[in-house]
RNA sequence: GCCCCCAUCGUCUAGCGGCCUAGGACACCGCCCUUUCAAGGCGGCGGCACGGGUUCGAAUCCCGUUGGGGGUACCA
């Protein structure tokens, strides 16, 4: 029994987006789940796409996932390098064999001169005429390198879609090596899967058609049949409107949900709800170690999926709720930094402060981000007062509250939540007779200065009874001055 | 155009011939809880694209139609 190898393979041409990741995630995870091993490479044959910067941001989003790599850049391993702009070499000495074997040769057709001759014998048919397939005399300038497509057809078991054939009449020789001398894709990427033992390649069904042309050359490099990598095409991730995915219709960088406070458990929880479910279980929200344990990419779903930022909140949220209170405050505090709620280095009482808040606001939160607004309140001298809530609620009439308030705090024993609460409900809702929505809406802007906010009892007593008083008499002072 | 793939509530899905008067989740709408907002509980709305077969029996199998998507690069 083989050892289970896979690989995820992007081009580091900007941001790794939700399709990227969502491809790579189900192969990490067929890996994982058999025991095997992951290999992440890089895809930079064209120099006018790669950047280093892309480059370094995909391995920093790939390790706040969590998709760690057995094999590949940084990391190194037995088929060094993974980035193959350093293999040239390597697929050079392929291409001289498949040449040598006549299974490839030279071309000086520009595309123009294809279009032309195909338009002059009124064929509509697109791809290459073969015309430099049987040419015995070298061309002007430099050539590029064809594949010599075999005649016959290509079957293949798809592991997410069953069967399938696809006649090479159908399948034009393709162009390996690029006038420049440099490797295209679908050279670099089947030499690389055979050199680095590649047994499942789960990617796209972008690139189904590419399999038979991958296949061709296994062949021609000499790869024995019953060694092929098995092939797994996903369906794709299209965007709200179901058209493909793009910066027109949602956020496709994996980098901007983590910017925006989504969790990396939840965003792998949702990308592997896009065509995969939980077997036996209605249940939704899952670890990434349930994922691994549970894989089975033959049963992933066949039909493309809608991305829905909703149902991601959502999951989001559930994750949220479900980590403990101490991972949820450590997650929390950079993001309440990056608001300018927190210093860069906050006080032991700050740090305090937020556990205290942390069970106030835990059900509260879709998105990290949603934190600052929820306890900026607690780290302010005075009230962050939103004036719209003010001039909504602290208005003349409710005057009489903050100063009954006022008094019934001040006189209060035990300053916790629920004295806090007994005390107020006695002197707003019995003393003035106020109902509780009308007695303690005033006061909530006052305190926290918006009209939602954490629970108020809670919030006081998290403030402390000498900044709730200072104010109640700022809100009484501007309230008389107003 | 040609080739390939796909088709269950608005969305993601469960279902792999009888357990389906099709289950769950998100969204939406009510109600309950309630100091705001959430969370939570209860309920509602809503779907097997269409047409032929096969079968005692089809959401499940086959064919066609329609509709989507992908491919058709010296991008990956």
């Amino acid at each position: 029994m083989t050892e289970v190898r896979t690989r995820f393979a992007p081009a580091p041409s900007g941001d790794l987006h939700v399709g990227n990741v969502r491809t790579g995630l189900f192969s990490w995870a067929v890996a994982r789940h058999a025991g095997g091993k992951f290999v992440y490479r890089i895809e930079d044959t064209d120099a006018t796409r790669a950047t280093d910067e892309a480059f370094h941001a995909a391995v920093d989003v790939l390790r706040w996932l969590g998709m760690d790599w057995d094999e590949g850049p940084v990391v190194g391993g037995p088929a060094a390098p993974y980035r193959q702009s350093e293999r040239f070499e390597t697929y050079a000495g392929v291409v001289r064999e498949l040449q040598e074997g006549g299974h490839a040769y030279p071309c000086w057709c520009a595309p123009e001169d294809v279009t032309a001759r195909k338009a002059a014998k009124g064929d509509k048919t697109p791809g290459y005429d073969g015309y430099c397939r049987t040419r015995t005399e070298p061309g002007e300038g430099p050539a590029t390198m064809r594949f010599r497509m075999p005649d016959g057809s290509t079957t293949w078991d798809d592991l997410v879609r069953g069967e399938i054939t696809i006649e090479h009449k159908d399948v034009p020789d393709f162009t390996i090596l690029r006038s420049n001398g440099h490797p295209l894709y679908m050279l670099a990427a089947t030499v690389d899967d055979v050199l680095m033992g590649m047994t499942h390649i789960v990617r796209g069904e972008d690139l189904i058609a590419a399999t038979p042309r991958q296949m061709a050359m296994y062949a021609a490099i000499g790869v024995p049949r019953e060694r092929f990598p098995r092939f797994g095409h996903l369906p794709l991730i299209v965007g709200e409107d179901g058209k493909p995915l793009s910066k027109r219709n949602g956020e496709v960088s994996i980098a901007w949900y983590r910017r925006n406070g989504f969790l990396p458990e939840a965003m792998l929880n949702y990308l592997a709800l896009l065509g995969w479910s939980l077997p036996g279980t209605d249940r939704e929200v899952f670890s990434v170690a349930e994922l691994v344990a549970a894989f089975d990419v033959t049963r992933v779903s066949k039909n493309p999926a809608r991305f829905d930022v909703k149902k991601l909140e959502a999951i989001n949220g559930e994750h949220i709720r479900l980590i403990s209170e101490g991972d949820l405050a450590a997650r929390i505090v950079p993001v309440l930094q990056d608001a300018g709620v927190l210093p860069d280095e906050p006080s032991t009482e700050q740090h305090e402060t937020l556990r205290n808040a942390i069970p106030l606001i835990q059900t509260r939160l879709a998105r990290l981000t949603e934190a600052p607004d929820l306890v900026r309140f607690l780290f302010t001298e005075s009230a962050p007062i939103d004036p719209a809530a003010a001039a909504k609620t602290l208005v003349g009439e409710v005057l009489p509250a903050l100063e009954a308030s006022r008094r019934a705090l001040a006189a209060l024993e035990t300053w916790d939540a629920a004295a806090i609460e007994a005390a107020l409900r006695a002197a707003l809702v019995e003393g003035l007779g106020l109902k509780p929505k009308h007695a303690f809406g005033p006061l909530r802007v006052a305190v926290t200065g918006r009209t939602i906010s954490p629970p108020l009892f809670e919030s006081m007593e998290l403030l402390g009874r000498d900044a709730t008083l200072a104010r109640l008499d700022a809100a009484i002072t501007d309230v008389r001055g107003g």
